[in-house]
DNA sequence: TAATTTTCATTCGTATACAAATGAAACCTT
DNA sequence: AAGGTTTCATTTGTATACGAATGAAAATTA
């Protein structure tokens, strides 16, 4: 006598086992274009910026003398992290800080002269940067993918 | 006798010097989109699986033994990260390594019962987790969003 | 086969990234 | 003003992430 036991069909046994791909899910296609991000940035960039030390340098020189924990919210840093950057920023005279003469709790960052020079001469380059990540899309999956990307966050 | 000469116009100065948003650049917002993914990933997978973890016991439970530098390319991991990472794994019982009899040189990874099992646990949750992870974006959206970091990857 | 090149794994150093704990200062409420 | 809460900065510990250097083993080439 045959067995009649019903059975999945033979893909979906392979879907059951198999069905998660790696390459699939977003945070691994998230994690590879940060890669190549940060490879673009490096080999372009001056002053030995990292893209973070790039972001808390251009968030001073936008808004002015800022507290630590404020400059890492503005820039999605954790209070760990800000500080770590702004220290290895002062250490290298980019940045200065100053004790917040209104509030004892707070530490003010400001640019040097010489931070305030390599904004300046880092900004065309953090634009290029940018332009040499998104080549392979037209304009407008430039704008979809950051689009998308923000609704997300 | 009136200053005649040319000037550029108030808003291309003001573009010359501030149209660099920090916001708007995709490396900012990858950034952004990865820290939310880790938040929502911690919060569900089990196991204290971080991410990466989890992509190299996937991957190995996909491939079967392979040596250590392999699965770092698999995984899109440098050879210094993956060590880590294997390590790790290694010192909770989750893979183990044996010498590859066919090339001294290498270190051959495979899954333990019990990293065989969490795998098999895990794996409904990463699925969830991705998800999550996409759950304002429509199928579509979804789709066009994973095509285009694939795109600049 | 001998010499060269490549691959593999390890190690070191630096830089994010984040959870959690801490103490000081400011704020808020009663 | 006192007490409770919040904010700020710091510190500790763990986990990626990557460049660069190293020695051993394998593969390639002369």
């Amino acid at each position: 006598m045959e067995n009649t036991k019903p059975r999945r069909k033979p893909s979906a046994v392979k879907a059951a086992n198999e069905d998660y791909r790696l390459e699939d899910q977003v945070g691994f296609v998230i994690r590879k274009a940060s890669q190549r991000h940060t490879l673009i940035f490096s080999k372009h960039m001056i002053g030995e910026l990292t893209s973070t030390q790039w972001a808390a340098l251009v968030k001073v020189a936008e808004l002015g003398p800022v507290s630590q924990n404020q400059l890492g919210r503005e820039t999605a840093m954790d209070v760990a992290t800000i500080k770590g950057v702004v220290d290895r920023l002062v250490k290298r005279g980019l940045v200065a800080t100053a004790d917040d003469p209104g509030d004892g709790r707070r530490n003010l960052i400001t640019l040097t002269p010489g931070g305030t020079a390599l904004v300046g001469r880092a900004k065309p380059i953090a634009t290029a940067i940018t332009a040499e990540t998104l080549n392979g899309l037209s304009i407008t999956e430039q704008r979809t993918l950051i689009g998308l990307l923000r609704k997300i966050t």
